[in-house]
DNA sequence: AGCACCCTGGACCGTATGGTCCAATCTTGG
DNA sequence: CCAAGATTGGACCATACGGTCCAGGGTGCT
């Protein structure tokens, strides 16, 4: 599907830079906000090499900045997201986050906002951007899972259910964060969603001494 | 500024129907999914009624959408918003956000993906529309002071970085409810912000019943 | 060297869109 | 009833945009 044809390694490296490029420019003004035109004069290429590299246009382009995106957070969760079944781990994913978001050029979450945007006017990507949005959720279920089976949760808890609302705190501190131009959103939403999953822990944990405090350190 | 000039009976009739219809077909298609040609369709009204009656084009409507939609859920949340310095209320809250959003005819916080998707194509508007934002949020701190005051919270908590984190799990539950065509991640999240905000409380307050149980009940 | 094929430049096109304008028609207040 | 102004219809415009096409220049392989 996304198999191009044949590329030398110049063609790959053209098309590796109008994805980059690309990402940074919907990044800052969105996809709506972000013609071809603007993507062929930020990387001095031509109209006909957008289309060489992505037949499908201007929806096939934004698949490939998705998936680009996802690779990125993904590692910039490492090792954390793989091992998320400590706590250290979460405050180590936590912390992982903030400073990668941190360093973004431009506030906002690559891919919560492209699926807000395309699930509207280009149903079809947005269906394949929620499955990265799922599989990036899947690592938290998985380490909250093994967490409940380790003791490390009570046995009613629910890793779905807590890992949703964990995702959502991510999602949410993000789209806070691009609104106020801030990371601190981010930070006190993590904070939070981490305290939430303390509070699933069994009644022996101690809770209060690391996260509360984190929480009024603002 | 949105004082719009004298308006007659059937004017400000016009006006409204306007107003509401668009709200629906830009909650439903974004911003960038929704041409003026849909709404004058949309409405049986004509190209010189829209700019009759917003003079600013495109971007004033847009902001009086955001005002719309902005009345409207902060109406949903009553008579919760303002009462928010009690645990009974939090819950209320909870519930009537849950119900306001799960009767929309589409998921999505009609503000929230506004704002992430105006902030790059119409920074003036997304200025605005982060007012009412803010405007919403100040309730939730405003009432997480009082429960300070009360002791309902310990001193050290911090109301505003509480009411953050709230708040973005309220927009991130809202954008996986989007994303996932459920109503499931915003309830999830919102057990979880109330968890959190319960962690905050005084080691004496008893937390593990309502919340926690909330949280496995999936 | 020579062939095939990838890569690139840029002119070109149809359409959708935001926005303007003017003339006709209804409402209102006196 | 009558003028002033609000309201409405819809033709019209400029442009921005996604997308197509073709011809020329590189690149790699035998």
């Amino acid at each position: 599907m996304t198999a191009t044809a044949r590329l030398t390694a110049k063609g790959a490296a053209t098309r590796a830079r109008i994805v980059a490029t690309a990402a940074d420019l919907v990044l800052a003004r969105g996809v709506g906000g972000t013609s071809l035109d603007d993507v062929r004069a930020g990387t001095l290429t031509s109209k006909s090499q957008l289309f060489h590299y992505f037949p499908g246009g201007k929806s096939e382009l934004v698949l490939a900045i998705a998936e680009l995106q996802m690779q990125r957070v993904l590692r910039a969760q490492q090792p954390y997201l793989e091992t998320l079944d400590t706590w250290a781990a979460w405050d180590g994913w936590r912390d992982a986050l903030v400073a990668h978001y941190g360093s973004q050029p431009h506030w906002g979450c690559p891919i919560g906002t492209l699926v807000s945007e395309l699930v509207g006017t280009d149903p079809a990507a947005a269906a394949e951007v929620v499955g990265h949005l799922n599989r990036w959720r899947a690592y938290l279920r998985d380490g909250l899972s093994r967490m409940r089976e380790g003791g490390l949760l009570r046995p009613d808890a629910d890793p779905d259910r807590l890992a949703l609302a964990a995702f959502a705190s991510v999602q949410g501190g993000l789209l806070l964060a691009q609104a106020l131009q801030s990371i601190d959103p981010l930070s006190a939403a993590l904070d939070a969603a981490l305290a939430a999953l303390h509070a699933a822990a069994p009644d022996d944990h101690a809770v209060a001494g690391g996260v509360a405090a984190r929480g009024g350190r603002g």
